[in-house]
RNA sequence: GCGGGGUUAGCUCAGCGGUAGAGCGUCUCCUUUACACGGAGAGGGUCAGGGGUUCGAAUCCCUUACCCCGCACCA
């Protein structure tokens, strides 16, 4: 029994509770099979942080469009669902939270701090399964993992172990990146820099020459605080003016220490300021080296806190990094050593996460030799195996595997894997998977090493660590290797880069064959989301306004390039569209008399050339789609179906079988023929837009009573060869055209629509003059005329057109320019006037030119151009 | 500094060798029994500037200007 559907479209109504007969239905956890075609993919497991924003919602909806997709075209499908526990971003929100009680982290201890983490981590993961639920995720929940379980930690404690014994972690003494905030190293890829005004000081050090006069050498530095851990002088070992210092000593100001003048040629460049160098070996990095190159002592003057250090010494311990700066060289000042300052301006690398200045730190630290394993990661891209889309990102992954740095993976947190190795007071350091009862060369107590792991040691295992490695499990047999990433280009070299040296390492297989990397969702006018500019759009809030469908196809269609900018308004109209899917289904529903089911397989002999026209464009559509879909084209197989629904069959195909449908024209056998297709072309299109759109499609398709007991289990449409029918597309554009031409003409000439003409035509062929002769009542009723003369001689003075090859020729009434036409252009150029005043004199208008926002201020401009130009036409019109 | 991307309609973007496209916005007309979240029409672009290749260039090459994004970094 066919039933109806609801007079309005409203989303709330049905969404959940479809998501539930999904869930119930279990349709979304495949079977496991090895035998089978399977197409299997991960998410890019939200940080347990918080909220999923707008970027979550496209990364989920392209996955869930390609999961659908595959999953009905046959495929046993796997999405792999969960979360990431993202070490140190989780640990400073939960840091944040509890600074608003007063109370810090030392004072609630590592184990009680943790506690509380976890706490947060419930609540977060299961906000963020509820809001891709919302979305429509079609992801296996009975699979959800997280990076902190016990499987996964299982495998990163073995991977830990197995690099090691293999020589590729070890522990050492180095130069980090220091967060002074987060008090932990970080690794390079998580240092971001940012263009900074600031101040370059020539600061002059004393040199002693024993029996000559005292020279002084000039050094420039951005950093005068760090002078206090000055252990040398260098120059260029090929440069005149200082080749005589070299070997002598200076005397650093403040400190009143001697410092040896060294030479080298790889630290100074003679061309670049005075030409002399500061040599800090504790608090910076090329320093670092030169001081290794030169065995020069290390004198750490900042500690971990970014406070500086007794060896900074007398009036300066325990100052903060900025005031000590402010402090040294106020010293420098008035003892006369500070020669000049300039303004320069300089990249400072700060925390991602934080925006804290980043410290180089000398400390001990563990790393991963990376290069063994970067060398098969860029083999598998460059081959082919693994294969990166948009291609151009390529390039960048090549570039940056190629000068790879090693891994730091040791954080100074406390929230995250802790490295499995074992130390003893006798300084033996045991790694195993789990740990010794005591320290197998001297039998002392053993004490588990206190730093964890990079959050990206534990998700660059997330391919296969979800699935049971290391163990064999069926579940890895069935789904891996996985079939396609799909992940924002910004961690690049975070994540997809790490899975892939892992996964080539433990399991031999790239751990994907494809990658697809999404842009970034920016606002309307392009600039990035952020809390503070007060310009997020927060996922949830959409869904409960227009629908997950609208917003899921709004984000599919926005996908190409680097950018998405998603404002309301492109919203709105695609929430339109679904809109419009449900009254056009409301209208075929009312029309439809049998069900799917029922309805028997159309006999292609009875087609008309309408029908024929609009399945062969549905046919044509539907090879668009899977052929986009193949390629990530998620723009461009929406579009194809956005104007393939909207725009020929609801503004034609409809239109043109409303006659019929009506009764006002044709025969009983035609009537139940132009039903059957429209059943036949709602249903293949439904089944089309599911992947973009789940809820909406699946209320509408339940109705029309088909074998399947939910859409999603219904097969993906392909393409027929058979449906294909350039003569029947030739015919019905032909017509179309030529009501298009009526209507123009029509509009034009000033004629309302009830105004009737009569329309001469000639086709090219006896067939031709046959169709039009068929169906002169399509042109009878959408072009609004009183007669159609099929090879007829046109009267002269008649408005002779070729319309797709036809000759027309149209014959209407006199008409005058009324006095009322003359009038509405006179108000109109009154109204443009009103209007391009009004944005002229916010133009003017000194406090909104300086105040507003620029995108405002150059839309404002924008509409005053365009407004010109308008008025001015109109008045040529007059 | 090195590398990558961009500059197309008022806005946001497709197109990337063959007669300039979409969505939104603008204007006009229309309550025609699916939809006014609608229908029918209209207007709007020397495809950043300059040079070249070609029968033909938004599309390929060179160049200039401006913008974005990586990476590196000079004290």
């Amino acid at each position: 029994m066919k039933e109806e559907l609801a007079k309005r479209y409203e989303p709330a109504e049905f969404e959940q509770r479809v998501y539930s007969a999904w869930e119930k239905g279990g349709y979304f956890t495949p079977v496991v099979d090895p035998e089978k075609p399977k197409f299997s993919i991960v998410i890019p497991p939200p940080n347990v942080t918080g909220r999923l924003h707008i970027g979550h919602a496209l990364v989920n909806t392209l996955h869930d469009i390609i999961v659908r997709w595959k999953r009905m075209s046959g495929f046993n499908t796997l999405w792999l669902p969960g979360t990431d526990h993202a070490g140190i971003a989780t640990q400073m929100v939960v840091e944040r939270k509890l600074a608003e009680q007063g109370i810090n982290r030392f004072d609630l201890g590592r184990d009680k701090f943790v506690e509380e983490i976890w706490m947060w981590k419930e609540q977060h993961s299961t906000e963020i399964k509820d809001q891709l639920t919302r979305l429509g995720a079609s992801a296996d929940w009975s699979r959800e993992r997280f990076t902190l379980d016990e499987g996964l930690s299982r495998a990163v404690r073995y991977v830990f172990v197995k690099l090691y014994e293999d020589g590729l972690i070890y522990r050492g003494i180095a130069i980090v990146n220091w967060c002074p905030r987060c008090r932990t190293a970080i690794s390079d890829v998580e240092v971001e820099f940012r263009e900074r005004n600031a101040s370059l000081w020539f600061v002059d050090y004393d040199v002693t020459l024993d029996g000559v006069a005292p020279r002084r050498l000039t050094v420039a530095t951005t950093r005068p605080e760090t002078m206090l851990g000055d252990t040398a002088v260098a120059v260029h070992p090929d440069d005149v003016r200082y080749k005589d210092l070299i070997g002598k000593h200076a005397i650093l100001p403040i400190a009143n220490r001697r410092i040896p003048i060294i030479a080298d040629p790889i630290l100074v460049d003679p061309e670049f300021g005075t030409g002399v160098v500061k040599v800090t070996p504790s608090h910076d990095k090329n320093d670092y080296e030169t001081g290794k190159r030169h065995d020069l002592a290390q004198l750490q003057v900042i500690g971990e806190d970014g406070r500086m250090t007794a060896a900074a010494g007398a009036g300066f311990e325990g100052l903060d990094r900025s005031e000590a700066r402010r402090r040294v060289v106020e010293q420098l000042k008035e003892s006369g050593h500070l020669v000049k300052v300039e303004s320069h301006t300089n990249n400072v690398g700060v925390h991602g996460k934080c925006d804290t200045d980043i410290e180089p730190m000398v400390s001990r630290q563990w790393f991963v030799k990376i290069e063994p394993l970067a060398r098969p990661a860029i083999e598998a891209v460059r081959s082919g195996a693994i294969q990166i889309s948009p291609q151009t990102w390529e390039a960048t992954y090549f570039n940056w595997m190629e000068n790879i740095h090693d891994w730091t993976i040791s954080r100074q947190l406390w929230w995250g894997h802790r490295i499995p190795a074992f130390h003893c007071p006798n300084g033996h350091t045991t790694v195993t998977m789990e740990e010794p009862a005591q320290c197998p060369e001297c039998g002392g107590a053993v004490m588990q090493e206190t730093d964890v792991l990079d959050t990206w040691f534990s998700s660059g295992l997330w391919p296969f660590s979800t699935m049971g490695w290391p163990d064999e499990t069926p579940d890895l047999r069935t789904f891996y290797p996985t079939d396609t990433l799909i992940t924002g280009f910004d961690i690049l070299f975070f994540w997809v880069a790490r899975m892939i040296m892992f996964g080539l390492r433990f399991t031999g297989k790239a751990p994907f064959s494809q990658v697809f990397l999404n842009g970034l969702v920016r606002d309307e006018h392009g600039q990035k989301m952020s809390k503070t500019k007060g310009n997020v759009i927060d996922p949830l809030d959409v869904v409960k306004e227009v629908g997950a469908d609208a917003l899921r196809f709004t984000l599919a269609v926005a996908t190409t390039g680097r950018d998405i900018p998603l404002g309301k308004s492109r919203i709105a109209g695609y929430s339109a569209f679904v809109n419009k899917i449900w009254n056009a289904s409301r209208f075929a529903l009312m029309h439809i008399d049998s069900e799917l089911k029922d309805a028997g397989s159309i006999e292609r002999d009875n087609l008309r050339t309408v029908e024929r026209w609009i399945l062969s464009r549905l046919n044509a559509v539907t090879n668009e789609v899977n052929r986009q879909l193949s390629v990530f084209r998620f723009d461009e197989a929406a579009g194809a179906l956005y104007q393939f629904f909207w725009h020929e069959f609801c503004d034609w195909y409809i239109e043109m079988a409303k006659p019929v449908l009506l009764g006002r024209h044709g025969s009983d056998d035609h009537r139940a023929l132009a039903k059957r297709v429209l059943l036949e072309v709602l249903d293949r299109s439904l089944r089309l837009l599911h992947p973009f759109m789940p809820f909406v499609t699946e209320e509408i398709w339940l109705k029309l009573g088909g074998v399947e007991p939910s859409i999603m289990v219904a097969p993906y449409p392909i393409s027929e060869e058979d449906l294909e029918d350039s003569d029947a597309e030739r015919l019905a554009t032909a017509a179309q055209a030529i009501i298009t031409t009526v209507r123009n003409v029509r509009a034009e000439r000033g004629f309302t629509p009830k105004d009737r003409f009569t329309l001469y035509l000639r086709g090219n062929d006896e067939r031709d003059s046959n169709f039009f002769r068929d169906y002169d009542y399509l042109l009878l009723e959408l072009a609004r005329l009183d007669q159609v003369i099929v090879e007829g001689e046109a009267p002269a003075g008649t408005h002779h057109d070729v319309v797709e090859g036809f000759h027309i020729a149209i014959q209407f009434p006199e008409k005058q320019v009324s006095q009322e036409q003359l009038d509405r252009v006179r108000r109109d150029i009154e109204k443009t006037q009103g209007e391009l005043a009004s944005i002229e004199g916010k133009l003017a208008n000194e406090q909104f030119t300086r105040n507003a926002p620029s995108a405002i201020v150059e839309g404002a401009r924008a509409r005053q151009t365009e407004l010109r130009a308008r008025l001015e036409k109109l008045q040529q019109n007059q």
